[in-house]
DNA sequence: CGGCAAATTGAAGTATTTCAACGTCGGTGG
DNA sequence: CCACCGACGTTGAAATACTTCAATTTGCCG
């Protein structure tokens, strides 16, 4: 593995990360002993597709994808993953995509055998695998909502709603500026197009689209502002799953 | 909850549905004696979208799929469940889809307080619950990539791969008769136009595009014959994830 | 400043949606 | 038993959206 990502360090900050506040301070140092940061370049390949995956990976910083090659040259990505997400199967079995870095990114790795020994130990543990695996069960749910609509100003419109409403606070995709809702963009437009399930002239026009009607404003091709939520959320369908307490707290605060 | 499906009788079986084999015997007695069996009529609802689901649930037999009725009145699909699948939230959480019979169904009901609890002393139930879980993720992403085809009938092909390998034995969805690879499709045509994000017109062309070009006959809209699997295959794009080792066997008594 | 990668725009071809009409099947009631 | 009805699937034709290929612009980095 030490080909592959930079050894940054032990887990400094381990405890720091999001899923695992809260733990006991005997687990976390047991976790301490076996974990190893790592960081990585943008593009650069964490696990390969069909790999036994040998370690159990979370987010410290950066953005993850989970890509696959198809057989006929497309790329299709099937999933974003942020700080505090869990990647690699915790249990036996091959691994179905790719994961690879979207711009740099730092992760804490453990080796998987003696981590899942300590998930015996430790219902806590298991209990936060369990909730990894949850939280991303749902947001393929959601992913699927989105990519079931027909039209690609739809499909975009769901994708900024979802990084409003999931990534936005982790991530700090969404912010406030002097009261305007901005967003940037963590993705190429190859990259998105993909994710969207087209291509990258039809997703420009999709923007461009979203914006001759005042919904956003392209300041530039990763920083846009949104000028109508609710008219994105209309387009996006399903406003429910996109309006959770803490995004309205986001939108309330635009005042 | 009484309001909703029949009762049916007690666990008779409960240990011959599929995740349950080779659980403990004191296991299942104790699952037993908190297990209900109920049955469902088509299209009869089994858990509204945002309610707090009070129990769990396995498919004993039959098809459940997971819905969402969108904002502008559209239904969208985004799982379809069968025998030996688990539905319903194992930890707290609002469901964020309903849940309905796609045909006559039947599933065996667990009280969820009860059945966390049966969880938390039975290390094995916890692993058939954690494998259920990454089951239904795995199924998730199998989707997704099949969603991300932009046409119509390359979506309608990853779909009837979809049937053979994962449902096809589990449902008896696919079968072999006199060396021909036959069908059951489990859907009406406007189920499944929801399903593959497109409408009913469009996925009647595409069925008999394919039936046109070779690749199926269509017998009745519900019972069709695959004539050229690879030709389905290349049209479904990711051919690996189709072709797992079950599935050559099914291909291999084609003689 | 030049060169490269990424984003955008244009124009033609293709696929899908939409609206409308027609056919088929199964059931219900005369 | 047959006629009718409704639900569902299919087909046709026009409008729309998307893909594709090519050309152009933009922004960034050496």
């Amino acid at each position: 593995m030490d080909n592959r990502g930079n050894r940054t360090g032990q887990a400094d900050g381990l405890k720091m990360l999001h899923p695992f506040t809260g733990l006991p301070e005997p687990l976390l140092a047991e976790l301490e002993a076996i974990c190893t940061r790592r960081s990585y370049a943008h593009g650069q390949v964490i696990a390969e597709e069909m790999e036994h995956l040998t370690f159990v990976g979370f987010i410290a910083k950066g953005m993850l994808r989970m890509q696959k090659l198809q057989a006929d040259g497309r790329l299709s990505i099937v999933g974003l993953m942020v700080e505090g997400d869990m990647f690699g199967r915790v249990f036996n079995g091959p691994l179905h995509f790719s994961i690879a870095a979207t711009g740099e990114a730092e992760v804490y790795t453990f080796p998987r055998d003696a981590f899942e020994t300590l998930t015996t130990e430790w219902p806590e543990l298991e209990r936060l695998v369990m909730l990894s695996i949850l939280n991303e069960l749902d947001a393929a749910r959601e992913w699927m909502l989105i990519l079931t609509n027909y039209r690609v100003t739809e499909r975009l419109a769901g994708f900024l709603m979802l990084l409003c409403r999931r990534w936005g606070n982790v991530a700090n995709l969404a912010r406030i500026d002097d009261s305007r809702l901005s967003l940037t963009i963590p993705l190429s437009r190859a990259d998105l197009a993909h994710f969207l399930a087209t291509r990258p002239e039809s997703l420009s026009r999709a923007f461009h689209a979203l914006a001759d009607d005042g919904l956003i404003v392209l300041r530039t091709p990763y920083d846009i502002e949104i000028q109508d939520l609710s008219a994105l959320m209309d387009l996006a369908g399903s406003e429910d799953l996109f309006m959770p307490s803490h995004f309205m707290d986001l939108v309330s605060r635009l005042s």
